[in-house]
Parts: C-alpha cells; sequence; structure tokens
DNA sequence: CGTCCACAGGAATGACGGGCGG
DNA sequence: CCGCCCGTCATTCCTGTGGACG
C-alpha cells in the first residue's frame, strides 16, 4: 500500500498537466466572457439607472443550461456594485439558487439575510417574514437587486405568489428600491405565471442563444490557456469537448466539465498528455458521477424502486409498466421488512426518476387494455452497483 | 362507434419533526 | 413549556382518458 501510495503521489507530482484548474470549475467567474458580449452590454444598461438613485426594470432572462445566465449576472452586478461604491451608493444584492432554496419561506429568510436581517430558518410565518424584510430594508433607504437563479423550480413548486408579492414591493417601500431579474431555463416558463406578474417581472427579456461549437472551442482555449500548462493538451482535445458539449444543447459548463476531468484523468495516470481518449473516458465519468450520486443521496424506496425496475428488465426485457412494476417493488419491499408505499406514490417517484435521467418514463395508450406508463431505465448497470453497493441486502438481490 | 381497461395525475387531508414567540 | 405555523412526505379519494376491441 504504502509503495502504491508513494507511487501515485510521484505520478501525481512529476505529471505538470495543471497550473491552475479552478478555472475550469463550473462556479469560476472569469473576467471577460467571450460571446456575451451583446447580452452583458444590455443588462448592464437595464441595470445602470441604479447608479443614479432610479429603480432598473424587473428583468427575465431565459436560455438553456451552461449558455452563462449566471455568470453574466453575477459578472454585470459585481461591475455595478464597484462602480455604486466608487460613488458611495449603497447597493444591496441577493442571489437566491431556487432550486437549492424552492419555498417560499427559504426565499424569503435569503433576502433578510442578504441585509443582514436575522431570522429563523424555520418557524415564522411566511408573511411575518416578508413585513420584517419589507420593514428593515426600507430603514436603509437603498436599492436592492434581488436575483431569482432558476425561478421556473421555484414557481412550479409553490406557485407565482411570492414573485407577485416581490413585483408589488415597490409600493410598500418609501426608501428603498427592490429590482428583480429572474434567471430560467425553461422557455415556456412564462406561462405558468399570473399576467400580472408576468408584464412588471418582464419589464424587460434577455434571450441566451446557446452556444455553437465554435463560440465553446474559443471559450475552452481561453481557460484552457491559463488552468493548463503549454503543450500538454493534444490539438483535437478542445475541439472534441466543443463538440461533445454542443451537442448537448451548447452546454458550456459541461464542456469545462469534459476538458478539467480529462485533464485530471491524464494527470492521475502520469501521462504528461491530454489525448482525446482522456475525454472520451472523461464523458462516461462525468455522467457516472452525476447517476451515482443521485441515487446513493435518493430516500430508500426511490432506491428500492430502482433496484425493482433494474431486476424486472432483467427477467423479462425492457418496457416495463407501472402494475409490474409496482408489484415487484411490494414484493421486494416486503422482503425488507418494511410496508410499501401507495401506488399512486409509486407514480410520482417514477416519473421524479424520468426528471433525473435515471429512467424514461412515457405514458401509452394500450386502448382496450388500458392506459400505463412504459418504464425503461437508462443507466449503465454498473453505475447502479456502484450507486448500491453501500447496502448489502441490495447487492444480494442484485446478484440474484 | 361506443365501451371500458389500467392506470394518470389533481385535490384534499394528515402525520411529523422543527422552531418560533410568549 | 404551550400553541402555533412551517415544509415535507405520504395517503385517500377522485375524475379523466387514448385507443384497441367488439
Amino acid at each position: 500500500m504504502r509503495d502504491s501510495l508513494d507511487d501515485l503521489f510521484r505520478r501525481v507530482l512529476s505529471a505538470k498537466i495543471f497550473v491552475n484548474r479552478d478555472l475550469l470549475r463550473p462556479d469560476y467567474v472569469p473576467e471577460d466572457l467571450p460571446h456575451r458580449e451583446a447580452q452583458i452590454f444590455r443588462l448592464a444598461e437595464t441595470l445602470a439607472p441604479a447608479l443614479r438613485g432610479s429603480r432598473p426594470s424587473n428583468v427575465f432572462i431565459y436560455g438553456v443550461p451552461g449558455t452563462g445566465k449566471t455568470a453574466v449576472t453575477k459578472y454585470v452586478l459585481n461591475k455595478i456594485s464597484q462602480e455604486g461604491k466608487k460613488k458611495g451608493i449603497a447597493l444591496n444584492i441577493a442571489y437566491i439558487n431556487c432550486k437549492h432554496d424552492d419555498t417560499n419561506y427559504r426565499v424569503l429568510a435569503d433576502l433578510c439575510e442578504a441585509i443582514d436581517a436575522r431570522v429563523p430558518f424555520t418557524g415564522l410565518s411566511t408573511s411575518e417574514v416578508f413585513r420584517r424584510f419589507v420593514k428593515i430594508l426600507d430603514s436603509t433607504s437603498s436599492s436592492m437587486f434581488v436575483i431569482l437563479d432558476e425561478v421556473d423550480s421555484l414557481v412550479k413548486k409553490t406557485g407565482d405568489k411570492i414573485l407577485y408579492d416581490l413585483t408589488r414591493i415597490n409600493n410598500q417601500l418609501s426608501r428603498a428600491k427592490v429590482s428583480i431579474v429572474g434567471i430560467t431555463n425553461d422557455l415556456k416558463f412564462t406561462e405558468y405565471l399570473d399576467p400580472r406578474v408576468r408584464s412588471s417581472l418582464g419589464e424587460e427579456e434577455l434571450v441566451f442563444p446557446p452556444y455553437n461549437a465554435l463560440e465553446l472551442e474559443d471559450i475552452l482555449k481561453r481557460r484552457a490557456d491559463g488552468a493548463f500548462m503549454r503543450g500538454v493538451i493534444e490539438p483535437q482535445v478542445i475541439k472534441l469537448c466543443a463538440a461533445l458539449a454542443a451537442k448537448e444543447h451548447g452546454d458550456a459548463r459541461r464542456a469545462l466539465d469534459l476538458l478539467r476531468v480529462a485533464g485530471e484523468l491524464a494527470e492521475r495516470a502520469g501521462n504528461d498528455k491530454v489525448t482525446e481518449e482522456h475525454v472520451r473516458r472523461a464523458q462516461k465519468e462525468v455522467e457516472k458521477d452525476r447517476v451515482v450520486e443521485v441515487i446513493r443521496t435518493m430516500p430508500l424506496h426511490s432506491r428500492i424502486l430502482i433496484l425493482s425496475l433494474y431486476l424486472l428488465e432483467k427477467s423479462k426485457g425492457r418496457n416495463c409498466v407501472t402494475g409490474e412494476l409496482y408489484e415487484l417493488y411490494s414484493s421486494v419491499v416486503k422482503n425488507f421488512g418494511l410496508e410499501p408505499l401507495t401506488q399512486r406514490r409509486i407514480s410520482d417517484l417514477i416519473n421524479e426518476l424520468d426528471m433525473l435521467g435515471i429512467a424514461t418514463a412515457k405514458v401509452v395508450s394500450k386502448g382496450r387494455y388500458g392506459r400505463t406508463k412504459v418504464v425503461n431505465l437508462c443507466i449503465p448497470v454498473t453505475n447502479l452497483r456502484e450507486a448500491l453497493q453501500e447496502d448489502p441486502r441490495m447487492m444480494a438481490f442484485m446478484n440474484k
């Protein structure tokens, strides 16, 4: 063991791949955002009035994942806030990821936190938190930007009440001002909104088109310059990362991930070049990590459901339907000495698996023979094994 | 062309753990 | 400590429905 560890350390230390790999991490906000100049300008133009004390329009930003929405927004607000500091104008900025904080209460709590108002993270009624927020904010008489990232998931879960309240908050404020920047991946999202919310939130709209392969390549090149040692990247590597990510709807985050993981694979293997082969393996790796992590952190019943789906597919082939799956799931659960959840609940869990990309679920009508959902597992068995290996009872079923 | 299967999926409601202010 | 409200997960009850069969 000692030897192999020494060996590993030596390899990692001697393999000169990265200079600064943080440049490739998803949360890194670069100093320049190529191919988003137009969006940066439009957003800055819209929000700049805050610098002379008037309230900027609310903005709505659309675009599929990995098109730089978050990065551009953070970038522009950073600039505005720096400029504000120079001029002695107080600006509050609350950045809220609604996917993470997906209840009205947590969003409000975050808003309070952004203006240094202490609130318990549960316990108060939402309206009370809202009142406190309004009161404290108004006493500061400053401008505030509320950034609601991935706001679609919040609205789908809890409705648009909080957006309604927030868009009208300026009526209750006498000195402070609030502008909202809503960011969404879902292009049809506004259909879910109350027309009043839609119109006031969408005072300005900004669309982020996906990057094409050439633009991705350019982005990767610039980042790779600072991130990697000179000359370790084989010429086709960046092209390949860009092409693979372009296929995935032009997702720059994905492209950067691929490049970083490819570099890490090369480093771990003690290679001094990053090759196309590393990229291909990185692609599998990135997907595997995601799947394994998702499954491992799932509640027990969901994991048993996945296990049942796997067993069912193994015994009778693909295209399982809800009824069969539920029956098998029930028997497995009883084997574990637990009570099965109801079919209604399982139906929701199946949909959840579909959303996470672990299975596909499609409603089909078999005419006289009813209507059901056809479910298919769509992850490799090895990934499932890895995700379930901590539980010996599950593994026993897997190996049967 | 109507019937009727095998569920989908909406609505209402409840149990539960967490945390408040008083 | 109590009464209250919260969000989450789950159940119960329910109405809706695409299309092959007869």
